[in-house]
DNA sequence: TCGGGTTACTGAAACGATTCATTCCTCAAC
DNA sequence: GTTGAGGAATGAATCGTTTCAGTAACCCGA
């Protein structure tokens, strides 16, 4: 049934040791040999057996890649330009997704350790993280996606999320809006706290600016849309008359529910600004202002490193990449 | 470095094969034997090594799915369905992207055939596809995803496209539109052509209404974007009064291209329904109808008839299931 | 005391590709 | 004719787990 390397060796009458050479280094094989052991591979339909290929080699050719939270664009797109450079070098990328839950974030790294993965590209849900730890532990390089690495021994590659915050912020200052919410959650990720401490400091630089905390279980249309329906029950005064939500999937949430029935008008009662300007962002019922984030680069540059340190080891020095977030101005704010 | 089952068994003091029916058996480990072996492991930082596991197994415990468009939200739910019912297992899911490119569709099956993945769940691009039958002789299941097979010799598990197709041109008809416009492509890619087919039965069945066809290159806000705006270039009179898009994401630029400046007013002058209902749908400029589909339903009944086949092997009587669609109404075509 | 059954554990063989020390050839140079 | 260099091919050993035939120890009833 299963056709192994030595069915092959037999039907070009060769050994094992010249079907693997064929197969790996054909240089270095006399050209009608390679012929013989290509026409035995198409006849046969071999087929390499990447478990035993694995085996051999003490790891796998992949990457393992865990974000958290598959359904947001902004995560796709990482894991894109994850994927293409992984490509290059002949390497796979297995997408895992925590939903923000430390349990799945959890299982999939257990399963990248079992799986001997070449590397893990992780956006961690909290800090310590002992499994990282025993991951380096093995060798296996980890590279921290959308975070900073809070000491210098994790390579990571990140955007500053507290200027992006400010960005927003200091732009809804521009515009007029002074009674600001925050909508977001929960602020043990640090791409929330970090964007809310941004955020903080605009505020703080306003004279006369305040800033509300609607705090949500995560990042999720869902939730946004819970926290919407807060503020549109509220008597009018009583509103902010901006939100800037953690994200853009939060942000469409809120929008949908403060134009359901067209009771809150957006820009002209609430500004509304959301973070990682994703597709949908600008075709939502109002055109959504965001903070823009390079995602696929950020998913590319992360493979890189990652390759740089499996290939260089312990010598390799950690680098912490830090891209710029870019406001982009829609009509959700009056743009 | 690498701690194997022979180190934990020696700190054990037990054979290798003791470690392994405590890893798998432990009920026919005697307690004390069991604690200890679990001790040695806890101490050694042991992990298995699942390429060794697989090699001895023969197939992986991981099963490959191909989708169209991992950015194409429907897709994300599929495979999160699926990954549910995987888990039921302990099996994981290989999502592979084949951007509705033949080349990277061909690539992640040769991917998964090297490593012997315990099944594929594929929403393939074209029909005659000899990879697949080549995974099947190996004694690969494969079902057939979003898409119902042509022949009886594989799993399918999809939704009846012509029925959705019928339905979104029906609802427009019954809400007075008569020039319709289809916008889809390529039309190589069977979701597309059963969608239009159905158009076309709705269309016949009713007098007086009319379908032009507006092909487009690929399923994403980008190409739907461009639709949308030759349409709006067109004098008024030669408008289509309804646009029938073949998903959401088309709908969605369809839908930005015509609302920009204002240019054209939609329902007013044009409506608009898309296919797959994904969250975003609801949260457009003008919220979209559009066809909704059971996508997570769709991945986990995939899961569930591939993993019967490939416990019962070729006795497996295969199936075919067939979801049926849901119009869902909302602005766009004036709900 | 002996056979028969059960339970607990052992350790060699097997999975399939890769590696590498070794052998075999051929050809050129002296 | 001998030597040496280098290209081509060989095949046993190896990676780490699981399986399974077999051993050992023990209990029970006759």
């Amino acid at each position: 049934m299963a056709v192994s390397v030595r069915d092959v060796a037999a039907a070009a009458s060769v050994s094992v040791g010249t079907v693997s050479n064929v197969l790996n280094r054909p240089d270095k094989v006399a050209p009608a040999t390679v012929e013989r052991v290509i026409a035995a591979i198409a006849e046969l339909g071999f087929v390499r057996n990447d478990a035993a290929r694995q085996l051999r080699a003490g790891r796998s050719r992949s990457i393992g890649l865990v974000v958290l939270d598959v359904r947001n664009p902004f995560f796709t797109d990482v894991a894109r330009g994850a994927e293409d450079r992984a490509a290059e070098d002949g390497m796979t990328i297995l997408l895992g997704n925590s939903d923000e839950n430390a349990d799945r974030e959890g299982s999939y790294l257990d399963l990248f350790e079992e799986q001997r993965v070449h590397g893990v590209l992780i956006s961690p849900l909290a800090d310590d993280l002992p499994r990282l730890a025993r991951l380096r532990a093995r060798g296996t390089p980890v590279v921290l996606v959308d975070r900073e690495a809070a000491d210098r021994s994790y390579s990571s590659v990140a955007v500053d999320d507290v200027v992006g915050g400010e960005l927003a912020v200091r732009h809804l200052a521009e515009t007029g809006r002074r009674r600001i919410a925050f909508v977001g959650g929960p602020s043990s990720i640090r791409q929330v706290a970090d964007r809310l401490e941004g955020a903080r400091r605009a505020v703080a630089a306003t004279p006369g600016m305040t800033l509300e905390v609607i705090e949500t279980d995560s990042l999720t249309v869902l939730q946004g849309r819970a926290a919407g329906e807060a503020i549109r029950e509220r008597r009018p005064a009583e509103r902010p008359d901006a939100v800037f939500a953690a994200n853009d999937l939060l942000a469409m949430g809120v929008l949908q529910a403060l134009m359901m029935q067209g009771s809150v008008r957006v820009p002209d009662e609430v500004a509304l600004i959301g973070y990682d300007d994703i597709d949908f962002a600008s075709a939502a019922v109002v055109p959504l202002s965001s903070i823009r984030q390079p995602a696929s680069l950020i998913g590319y540059t992360a493979v890189d490193l990652l390759l740089k340190e499996a290939e260089r080891g312990e010598e390799f020095e950690r680098q912490q990449v830090v891209f710029q977030p870019e406001l982009v101005v829609r009509a959700s704010t009056g743009g």
